[in-house]
DNA sequence: AAGACGCCCAACCGCATGACC
DNA sequence: AGGTCATGCGGTTGGGCGTCT
């Protein structure tokens, strides 16, 4: 096992951050700006490498770090995400202002962990007369009327999409219920953006179709139409960067020589808190993203397994054929 | 009360990427 | 073009802590 390459000559401390360092960084940082990282430590009287520094500053001093649980719109966001882009933590972060990657990663492994626990699969040894297909639905009946939050995805409950589809007694019980086909990727085994945008559309309609029939209730359905009040858009690209240091007191984040430290201090802590409200407000306030460009938005927030193909009943429509395609396809407006 | 167990999450590691020379 | 270095990212580890027996 090696070290990082920055502290391969120094004798680095290791482990758990003490107050003490954690009181020198923030120091050095508020004051200094971070600049190269490979320099905080030396400068700032740290007996670590410069990475670890970073992770630290990052992953848990930065002023705008937001602790604590995540909130059901945050959870659904992550799935939807990571539904669309798989284990790209930094992007998922990304939609997240005060998260970080790690954070977001550590919560899904261990949410997931805890789902594929709790849906482990049907026993084999199962001697009831109920068949495969009786025991899933109960299974999944149980998980939409008991789990938080409401949520679930086909293959922790070993459906698909058509089994699902096809079980109107899970759909009529189990109104406002969120639903993710989710293959935890992006990958689509070669298919384009144009037909995997039509899978999503058969999807969306006979969702939609089912919904339709039943009538007495509403299976609420989260995609990039923002035709529902779950859809949250996935780019905040005006968003300012937490840590963009004004440049007319700051050159390259290093401070510049001969300036008041405590009044920098104060500039410093007076930016960051700015910001840090700034990207609270808007992602309380919903005002901002509905000024943002809806080709921004991710067009990948259904997927599902990828056996659905080879099932019965699950036609990809030919945009040569499909009569009704525009209207399906009207429903994504960056197409 | 105390040891075992399991979970959470901070931190580490290795690799990828980009900037610079 | 290729080498070096810094940074970013995702996977993994292991310590701490709460719960269970």
């Amino acid at each position: 096992m090696g070290h990082h390459s920055c502290c391969n000559q120094q004798k680095v401390k290791r482990g758990l951050w003490s107050p003490e360092e954690d009181e020198k960084l923030i120091r050095y940082i508020t004051t200094h700006g971070y600049g190269c990282w490979s320099e905080v430590p030396e400068k700032a009287g740290l007996q670590r490498c410069g990475k670890s520094c970073r992770l630290r500053w990052i992953n848990y001093l930065r002023p705008d770090i937001r602790r604590g649980r995540f909130t059901p719109e945050e959870e659904k966001l992550i799935i939807s995400l990571h539904g669309a882009v798989g284990n790209r933590w930094a992007h998922i972060a990304s939609h997240l202002p005060g998260r970080t990657d790690n954070e977001i990663k550590n919560y899904w492994n261990s949410w997931i962990k805890k789902k594929l626990k709790k849906f482990s699969k049907p026993s084999t040894n199962n001697t009831t007369s109920i068949t495969d297909q009786q025991q899933r639905s109960q299974l999944a009946y149980n998980t939409i009327t008991t789990s938080q939050p409401e949520i679930f995805l086909t293959q922790d409950i070993g459906m698909t999409k058509s089994q699902v589809l096809q079980d109107s007694t899970l759909l009529i019980n189990s109104p406002n219920q969120l639903f993710f086909f989710d293959n935890g990727s992006l990958d689509t085994g070669g298919t384009n953006n144009a037909s995997l945008f039509q899978e999503i559309s058969v999807l969306n309609s006979e969702f939609w179709q089912v919904d339709q029939q039943q009538q007495q209730h509403q299976v609420q359905i989260s995609y990039t139409t923002g035709m529902d009040s779950n859809y949250l858009p996935p780019l905040i690209e005006t968003m300012v960067s937490p840590m963009e240091i004004p440049s007319s007191k700051y050159n390259n984040n290093m401070i510049v020589e001969g300036q008041d430290n405590n009044q920098l201090n104060e500039e410093w802590s007076s930016t960051c808190s700015r910001i840090t409200r700034t990207n609270r407000e808007m992602v309380e306030s919903n005002e901002e993203w509905s000024q943002i460009d809806t080709q921004q938005c991710c067009p990948s927030y259904l997927f599902w397994d990828q056996e659905i193909r080879s099932l019965g009943g699950d036609e990809i429509i030919d945009p040569n054929t499909s009569n009704n395609l525009g209207q399906i396809l009207s429903s994504f407006p960056s197409l």
